[in-house]
DNA sequence: GTCTATAACACGATAGAC
DNA sequence: GTCTATCGTGTTATAGAC
């Protein structure tokens, strides 16, 4: 009884989300009215609101749909190189891979994530987790790669490659070339400088520099 | 009489403004409708609109005193100080100190500044003046110091600080310590940081860093 | 050109009945 | 869980006054 009713529920959640992301997609998110969305799924514009507390809300099951997708991507590169810089790269690169077909309305859903108080904000405190899935990633790389550099530096650099892709897309946002292909080529173009910054923090003149780099994290880190 | 007029167009103007960034303080972004912003400043709605054609564009009035006001609080400093490191640390702290006031509700701004169709957008072609405006800040930072560097990075260096300065206005909105005071220490520490690394550019083995960096953002630039 | 007054519209969101 | 009816908002439209 309870049971189907959570099938049952967890259908017309679907539903809805899944209407809801093929809209935005078909008519940008903002021609896309909880009016319609409801209508299109067969459900009342009540019922779409009882899943989800506001409209921005339904922009979280696409980050988590494309953080899942990004996680696929970047397996087959993080099993075969054991290499730091193309592993790095194979990984934004299947991040933009990834985030290009919603090119054209990311914009839209990428104001909602700027905005400190939203829980689709990644540094806010409520998008904890899907962060913590997102640096894991770049531990991944950093941990199943040949790199030797220092230990406390290493324990604090899949954050840092987290901020640099978040980067990547706050570049890639704002780019209207064809296919994105200058978001590629700024991956392409910056992944061997960091990988030669990275490798340069071994070397006896860069040692404090690296651990201010590192004390300065753990300084400013909430 | 044409003149008279223009001057009380301006005047209706800016207290429409006045009146609405004051509302904003008192009451935050949201709860401050344009009924209640035309109400209390004692002019119909429809006059508003005539001057401004959304709420949003009330926040590019704000955007651009922020501006004047961070001009007027670097021009201490940038006559007083020679060295690259205290000229860079005076321009961002005053960055820092012409914003705080506004902490509460800049969240809700710095929303619309993401959207990368919007003009609010520092990004955007349509910010180009108010980006140049605050560029020329941080070429006056280089350019009126006793850094010596190679010609090509000092083009560029000050298009990288600006970035590097809204890097610390991203961390500032998300800044909820007292005072900001986090925001004032993460200044504090990747000054020196930044001028270690401007400064090492010059060395005989990071010339070729510095040239590829130079090329990278020279590439991807639009 | 500048401004008022008011009504109307479409939207996100909510209330309350079933 | 689901519905319909309704609210408050940004924004636009209309019809004019000075």
């Amino acid at each position: 009884m309870t049971e189907e009713k959570a099938v049952k529920s967890e259908q017309t959640r679907a539903l809805i989300v899944e209407t809801a992301l093929r809209l935005f997609r078909e008519r940008g998110y903002e021609a896309t009215t909880m009016r319609v969305i409801a209508k299109e799924a067969g459900v009342s514009v009540g019922n779409a609101y009882y899943y989800f507390a506001s409209k921005e809300e339904l922009i979280q099951a696409y980050f988590d749909e494309l953080q899942e997708e990004h996680a696929r991507a970047c397996r087959d590169v993080l099993a075969r190189e054991r290499d730091f810089a193309p592993r790095l790269l194979g990984v934004l690169r299947a991040r933009v891979d990834t985030m290009v077909p919603y090119h054209a309305f990311a914009g839209k859903f990428f104001k909602f994530a700027a905005e400190p108080t939203s829980p689709l904000n990644p540094f806010s405190a409520d998008a904890g987790p899907s962060r913590a899935a997102a640096v894991a990633i770049y531990r991944e790389v950093v941990d199943g790669s040949t790199l030797r550099i220092d230990g406390e530096f290493r324990r604090e650099l899949p954050e840092l490659l987290w901020i640099y892709s978040m980067g990547i897309v706050l570049y890639w946002v704002h780019d209207s070339s064809p296919g994105c292909a200058k978001t590629y080529l700024l991956v392409d173009r910056t992944v061997p400088l960091v990988d030669r910054m990275v490798s340069m923090s071994r070397l006896p003149g860069f040692k404090s520099v690296t651990r201010q780099l590192v004390g300065i994290i753990r300084e400013v880190r909430d």
